[in-house]
DNA sequence: CTGCAAAAATGCAATGACTGCAAACTTGCT
DNA sequence: AGCAAGTTTGCAGTCATTGCATTTTTGCAG
């Protein structure tokens, strides 16, 4: 038996440093150049690679902004499995909604600030942030359906989940537009949620 | 002054057999050989032009799918204009779910039916058509909020449509995932409106 | 009819994402 | 030390998309 190291495999460590360098390579990339100016080929320089080893790790350009998976997405699952007993569906997303701090988050890490920028400006990261929503959403109406066996069936629970997120992706896109750059996070996702909450309410209960 | 002919600028009339042209030798060959097999060069020589020329008439092989305005949009819109004095916001989203027939619209040409499958299998064609629906939404917003200018403002009618729109695409989106290929669409679109009708009744006379 | 200028169609060359393939390297373990 | 699985690269090729320069077409005036 081993004693007891085993910090980890020691070769995935290494993969593991190549993945965050090519990140942190492209972040830093996007961010100076402009994420259209910015090739694969330059990314991979950066991070001391060769280009053709990009695709080891990242299946495309798009995907290395979307390679983490959605802290938002885990917080709302995480709401949904600790649900009061009598909590109706509704009310745990609306619990969600408040607690994630869907921008704040974002916010949070520079790769979640660049994304956030890039979507609202590159047509290519815009439509893969879609899907990548899309695909969440899923994700949480199955969860809400098996949370609520005996109330919501798979196509409700997929259209309130849809509701919901739907609101708060258009809010969300307003807000933005106004202001391209939240001076204070806090403060936009205060009127995000109080927004998205208002338009929201008819369900409280539901 | 010219008698009274002048049915369409002539040359005009070309451009327009043109681009049908393009567009129908892309449909038939994404339906035979499949969109990623189907090369821009194919699409032109098809339609008897040169491959450059394809770009005269569209920005991207998506743009293709997405050129001619959305018969849903227009029918939304027009749900808008055309509302009784009393009506609620919410009570003219549901009204116009009910009447634009959503999927049925979409199967109706060769062109919505195969956007309709290229949607649910290629991440490109996907992509492009969650942005315009964005897009859409984002219009839909606009005039709601315009028709409503004491009740609404802009961030409530975005929330609000961005449910509504929210909540039938997740559905849609089920739905599509458990018969691929509705046999009947009337019968399909019954059951659309139904589930959407009932997530969204909550909002009734908001 | 004729000629000209705008509009449209093309051809060519170049860039850059992405893929398949096979050779050269590393690492993990015996 | 020595092999096998896991990785990294280089290379060549396909394809979308674009900029530029050239050749056709078409609409209209003279």
């Amino acid at each position: 038996m081993a004693p007891a190291p085993a910090p980890a495999p020691l070769r995935d460590r290494k993969r593991a440093r190549t993945r965050q360098a090519l990140i942190d390579a492209a972040v830093t990339l996007f961010d100076r150049d402009g994420y259209e100016q910015t090739t694969i080929a330059d990314i991979a320089a950066a991070a001391e690679v060769g280009a053709r080893t990009f695709f080891n790790y990242f299946a495309s350009k798009e995907d290395l902004l979307f390679s983490e998976s959605d802290a938002r997405v885990r917080a709302t699952l995480d709401a949904i499995a600790t649900r009061e007993p009598h909590e109706a569906p509704t009310d745990v997303l609306l619990r969600a909604l408040r607690d994630v701090g869907a921008v704040s988050d974002e916010m949070a890490s520079p790769q979640g600030a660049l994304r956030l920028k890039l979507g609202r400006t590159v047509p290519a990261v815009r439509g893969r942030a879609l899907q990548a929503q899309l695909d969440a959403q899923r994700e949480i109406a199955r969860q809400l359906a098996a949370a609520y066996p005996d109330t919501l069936d798979e196509v409700s629970a997929a259209a309130v989940t849809g509701a919901f997120i739907g609101a708060i992706t258009a809010t969300l896109q307003v807000l933005l537009e106004r202001s391209a750059e939240p001076e204070d996070p806090a403060e936009f996702h205060r009127v995000l949620v109080e927004a998205t909450d208002l338009a929201l309410a008819p369900w409280a209960g539901k």
